[in-house]
DNA sequence: TTGTAGGCGTTATCAT
DNA sequence: ATGATAACGCCTACAA
């Protein structure tokens, strides 16, 4: 590996005009010249270490969340990549693996690693268990869901306005008795979501059945027995709102078993998206999320706090979603 | 930050024991209890950049991968997270976004970013085009596809016999008319594949019909014209087998906009498993890779690499792939 | 504008 | 087994 020193001595000025060209200080014409072709010659390129050693910036940032191989996760890691990237920034995946544990653990993995920020997407809202990495003066954006006693800049969606939509489309319908699919109630977008279920029926002059409401662990199996419960209803619902992909998807295999047809027997309406929910006959309801733009902006935060502008502390951005009405929810007659 | 300096005070030692300790070195009993007191008093941790800068060892690795939000990538990144994680490692992620330009910059990326070692799966097998990051001595493991001219660990599926399996199943329900939606001919295993398909038809002594051969880009919308095409031929075939996970779910988009019904009017076969695929109605017959495998073996010869051990290089491995046989695959009579 | 030199927090080489 | 000290490659006063 080239060095600084080398690169001085071909170029034959000092290490000192050498690394203030690299930090694009001005420097004599002549020299730069010289300095690039000496830089093109041996190759160089700057050791990130020996400069974060001085300078306390490692140029990464973490991005600890639930799940890896969730869709949406991932979605949101491309926006944050297309914001960080060309800023030459890398980026530090960590998956909690749905463990509050794990999360706790990578969270001072990354603080020890010294990323210079991090964005997460914590795994309950009930608590951070931080382990002082906030207190340690790193800069963390959250993602996806608020927590509990926890003032930290985040990027949520609005979740309330985006069940209500879909109760909203779904009584519009013409139903009347609709159930819902909740999360676990320590998740602040179950809560919220459950909120705009509420809200939604109150406004339209429906009595809430507290049977209609289940909880369901927003997990790989998550949502088999909720579904199962509502549909052995002595008076079942006719619509249900599954409120997010895992639960929605297992609704639609059990449906599968018990032989039921969407938009036919029973009508769905599902949070967010995949390609292949569009593939269904008929296509599935869903609320969709802006995943990739909550990385957009999860990273441009992150990258001011970066800076030292700490300016409007904390800064929560609510990002709208968008309802996909389809035939998966019958209009009565 | 604590130092090592501060610990080897208050320990009121010198800082080459604290450092020894650090390392694993063996030290008196009585100076091992102090010098722990006193980090946990400090809550010291040691500067990874200090550290790199002297050892040359950064501890993360670079995953460079063809698109984030593909499955089956974060399926192998949670191989490739199972196996490093325990040990300290941390994966910088970085996404090519199906360019090989940007291959080419993420792969010298990484490199100036001094990551240990690399495990990639490339865009094409064409080309490597990695700008001497693999000459400059850094492990590199290959996986999903072998890169021509490229002397490299790798981990890859056994794609011929993979598609030869689906193809022989397709036949054994006694289809004749057999049309496949192969991949790029640069990519390696789209190539594989067809000669899997090739094979398993000549050992049944089909003939090949050119026609019932067409190929799509391995993209979002790779599969849709492909698909259009086969169905169009004045003797279209009974069954297709579509090569890779995205030429699937549009092929299927496409027999649903044209009204197909999956295993009764046309029979089909993937590649690629998402439980989505299970869940339709037949569900989807297909070839289903063992990712997280892939990633756990890739990481496992990578550390061998990082540990300097470059015996059996480079070595291959084939990993055998499953077939999932359902109705989506009509039975002839 | 430039050169010189000290120091960032470690590890590793000497002696002891 | 331990202490002192010289690197590692870079940045940044400071002086010129």
């Amino acid at each position: 590996m080239k060095t600084i020193k080398d690169v001085a001595k071909l170029a034959d000025v000092s290490v000192g005009t050498v690394s203030r060209y690299l930090n694009g200080y001005k420097i004599k014409e002549a020299n730069r010249k010289k300095i690039e072709a000496a830089i093109e010659r041996l190759q160089f390129t700057s050791n990130p270490m020996a400069r974060g050693l001085r300078t306390n910036k490692t140029f990464t940032v973490g991005v600890l969340i639930p799940r890896i191989t969730d869709i949406f996760c991932t979605q949101v890691i491309e926006g944050i990549e297309e914001i960080l990237n060309p800023l030459n920034y890398g980026i530090v995946i960590c998956s909690a693996n749905d463990s509050l544990t794990q999360q706790a653990e990578k969270l001072t993995y990354l603080k020890n690693k010294c990323v210079d920020g991090i964005i997460m997407m914590p795994v309950t809202s009930a608590t951070l268990e931080d382990e002082g990495v906030v207190a340690s003066g790193i800069p963390v954006v959250l993602i996806d869901r608020l927590v509990k006693d926890c003032e930290l800049d985040a990027v949520v969606c609005d979740n309330v306005n985006g069940a209500y939509s879909a109760v909203e489309m779904i009584i519009n319908k013409g139903h009347q008795k609709i159930g819902i699919i909740s999360g676990p109630q320590e998740i602040y977008t179950a809560q919220e979501r459950l909120t705009g279920y509420m809200r939604a029926l109150n406004d339209y002059n429906i009595e809430i059945n507290e049977e209609y409401i289940v909880y369901a662990p927003y997990n790989q199996t998550g949502g088999i027995d909720a579904f199962r419960q509502l549909m052995s209803l002595e008076d079942p619902p006719t619509a249900i709102f599954s409120t997010n992909y895992p639960t929605t998807v297992n609704a639609m295999k059990v449906m599968l078993e018990q032989g039921l047809q969407i938009g036919k027997d029973i009508s769905l309406c599902g949070y967010d998206q995949t390609e292949l929910f569009q593939m269904f006959n008929p296509p599935l309801s869903v609320v969709v999320q802006p995943s990739r733009e909550i990385g957009i902006n999860a990273a441009e935060i992150l990258l001011k706090r970066m800076e030292g502008d700490h300016s409007r502390f904390p800064q929560i951005q609510r990002l709208k979603t968008q309802l996909i009405a389809t035939e998966s929810v019958k209009t009565m007659d």
